[in-house]
RNA sequence: GUGGGCGUAGCUCAGCUGGUAGAGCACUCGGUUGUGGUCCGAGAUGUCGCGGGUUCGAGCCCCGUCGCUCACCCCA
């Protein structure tokens, strides 16, 4: 009787030795900046109440509309799996009065998010993204130091092939006018229906409509920028001037439309030119009105998403992955079953002072123990039989030239940690 | 949700106009008794994604299904 096999389910990205040693390196390199920014970490449950996200992330985005994991729990209460972080973050942060305290309340996190989308090159079902939170100050210093933050991951990254491109959503009245114009914008194209209903929803949508036809109708269109308050152009030009004095080059996109409706102020968003369609690596902005709508004060904030999938294969596309699978120091060769038990102890004391430490398990020939302890990268071999065990003596043999040398068990960790200095 | 391409050994793939499967790499063992990387030799492995149909006969044709992939859409 053979049983039927199990696939992963549709649209999950797994990462698998080895490639998981470079999703690890990659997800590393983008949040360390914010580590050293002083961000601290939350961690998160990864499904919330559907209300969060429909309320918190906008009943008028995809996201929201026909991209969420819902279903319904043991108690009869609507959960979902978040699609995004910052939802999340913000209803966290109200429950347990972070913003209370001192401000800005300033997180990083990480983990794993889903949308019920066609699987695409770099777009899963469950993908992964690192984000920062700035929660509680409205300082576009704080907008420059989030974009430095992590434009820095990328850096980390060795990328070069990306662009950044940020706009100004201005301030809610910049907002109202603008829309204004724009409804009377649309009055004079002909609409398909379709269209007509997206713009009802948010009528910046449609400058993302990537149609030709809508392109060229959307060229004179009214462009936000133009209708932005006076203090939220003072703001935005700030933005830029710090920006550019981080030396942290940068498009302005007044086009550029984000998926969350909760963005107002600076918004940005991080594009490399090798993937594909899906060329966006991360992205994020201010939200002003966020945690009042989530039950909170009126604060505002901002933070960024990046990522790690698109960030990975970004690197892969520019080669600049390290090749650093891991590699033992020592790996230990037991010949016969006396031996094993000494082997699993001194390896175990070994591991104790730092040294990476493998062994050779099963009964395979010292030939096979041998082939498989150079595919392992091992720097060092020791093969542990009778002989090795009554003189308390092993041969330590470096794999690099072949040479040996006598050395007494216990002090296999002093000659190790001194050879592997000098090598 | 819509459309195109694909699905053969662990991996990368070949398999001509239908006649019941191969290569390279990897893997295991060996080349005399306890020392790897080269070389030589030997060996194991597939319900040809799954289900149904056409046919004397299907990996090759048809239908369905699952998955992968690319694009639309959308976004990380």
């Amino acid at each position: 009787m053979k049983y039927e096999k199990f696939q992963a389910p549709k649209g999950v990205r797994e990462y698998l030795p080895p490639e998981s040693t470079a999703f690890e390196w990659v997800r590393e390199q983008l949040i360390s900046p914010a580590r050293l920014a002083g961000y601290q970490l939350m961690e998160l449950p990864v499904f919330e109440d559907t209300n969060l996200f429909s309320r918190g992330v906008g009943e008028s985005t995809d996201v929201v509309s026909k991209e969420m994991y819902t279903f319904e729990d043991r108690g009869g209460r609507s959960i979902t799996l978040r699609p995004e972080g910052t939802a999340g973050v913000m209803r966290a942060v109200i429950e347990a009065n972070l913003d209370r305290g001192q401000l800005p309340v300033k997180v990083w996190y990480s983990g794993q998010y889903f949308r019920a989308e066609r699987p695409q090159a770099g777009r899963y079902r469950q993908f992964y993204q690192v984000g920062i939170e700035a929660i509680g100050l409205d300082d576009p210093a704080i907008d420059a130091e989030v974009i430095a933050i992590a434009d820095r991951g990328f850096k980390n990254l060795g990328l070069k092939k990306y662009s950044l491109q940020i706009t100004s959503l201005g301030d809610a009245a910049s907002r109202a006018a603008h829309r204004a114009d724009l409804v009377k914008y649309f009055a004079t194209l002909s609409l398909d229906e379709v269209t007509q209903a997206r713009a009802a929803l948010n009528p910046l949508r449609l400058f993302d409509d990537k149609r030709p036809e809508m392109i060229e109708a959307m060229k004179s269109a009214p462009i936000l920028l133009d209708y932005l308050s006076k203090e939220a152009a003072e703001n935005f030009e700030k933005v830029q001037s710090y920006l550019k004095n981080l030396g942290i080059a940068f498009e302005i996109n007044p086009r550029m439309v984000r998926g969350l409706d909760y963005y107002t102020g600076t918004t940005f968003e991080f594009v490399h030119s090798e993937l594909g369609a899906q060329s966006g690596i991360g992205g994020g902005g201010r939200y002003d009105g966020l945690m009042e709508i989530l039950g909170g004060q009126p604060l505002s904030g901002i933070g960024f998403g990046l990522g790690v999938d698109r960030a990975l294969l970004a690197a892969i596309a520019e080669n600049t992955v390290p090749q650093s699978a891991f590699t033992s120091d020592l790996f230990i060769i037991p010949l016969g079953e006396n031996s094993r038990s000494d082997a699993l102890r001194i390896a175990e004391q070994l591991r104790a002072a730092k040294i990476r430490t493998e062994i050779a398990f099963g009964d395979r020939a010292l030939k096979g123990a041998m082939k498989a302890a150079d595919k392992s990268g091992a720097r060092y071999v020791i093969v542990l039989g009778d002989a090795e065990i009554s003189s308390e003596t092993v041969e330590l043999k470096r794999m690099t030239d072949g040479s040996t040398k006598s050395v007494k068990i216990a002090q296999l960790a002093n000659e190790l940690q001194r050879a592997l200095i000098t090598d």
